[in-house]
DNA sequence: TTTAATTTTGAGACTCAATCTCATTAAAGG
DNA sequence: CCTTTAATGAGATTGAGTCTCAAAATTAAA
């Protein structure tokens, strides 16, 4: 599998951090999939998967990508935190289905603006910022 | 003090439950700011005030108010989720500085239009949304 | 290399907000 | 009143996430 050791090893080195079977493990499941699933999800695949890695360590790495980019997480307000890989995807929002749990993306542009006007007239620089839409989607509704 | 008795004695019969001095209380307590305070925060002045009422007590009424659109429920992403008093605020979005904690409101009728555009283009039945920018505020920057 | 110093890991204890349980108390409605 | 039904409260429980610390692994030094 081995998907982009070398991101992995940059944003190691970037925080003074050894590169380690265990933290390539982790980084290599994020990157299976372009799904939104919580650090218990994770690591219950990596046990599956046939591989030992502690939840603690899951944890700790997850951090450490998302401090480095190379993760998003995702706070859906339900007390558990959704993380997914950013290798090819721009920034967007997200658009959940509080009936099926469905997450799609979306990204405005025109929204990102007023976002920015917003953030002068109130002298305030944005950080992050968090934009969802909860619903029916097409097939709940 | 007694707010708005009536909202909260509709909101229960709406719910079939009991008008109770300790739910009288509890929505007392929420109406007396304006704040975004957590639940512990509520329950605790409560008991600050003298009353006696229970945590259980506390959360089970401020789901009662959510329900009822008395209450609105602020999901911040660090685990306590607040609450602050619908009485004469409008439907608004949330600014909060990660570096002071003070949290200011916004809102923007384009944001909300294209916001509806989108779910549209998604085939979505927008229920409710969350929209949070956060950043430093003008005395943190 | 072998040893010493440093970092990482993992098992399980711990935290904290929130929920649940169930015996006790209070209220409604004959 | 008395019976029935609902609400309350104390404390147990849950669950995501964090912390601790001894053991294991890695790196650096000799």
């Amino acid at each position: 599998m081995a998907t982009n050791v070398q991101l992995l090893k940059d944003a190691l080195r970037n925080e003074g951090l050894l590169y380690t079977p265990q933290r390539q493990i982790i980084w290599d499941e994020i990157c299976k999939t372009d799904d939104h699933r919580d650090a218990e999800e994770i690591y219950f695949k990596i046990k599956q998967g046939g591989h030992k890695v502690s939840r603690a360590t899951v944890y700790r790495t997850i951090d450490v990508l998302v401090k480095n980019n190379l993760v998003r997480k995702l706070e859906l307000g339900d007390g558990r935190n959704r993380y997914e890989n950013k290798l090819d995807s721009s920034h967007h929002d997200h658009i959940v289905c509080i009936q099926c749990g469905r997450i799609d993306e979306f990204m405005d542009e025109n929204i990102e603006k007023l976002q920015d006007e917003i953030a002068k007239k109130y002298q305030f620089k944005i950080v992050r910022h968090i934009h969802q839409l909860f619903g029916l989607c097409r097939d709940c509704k």
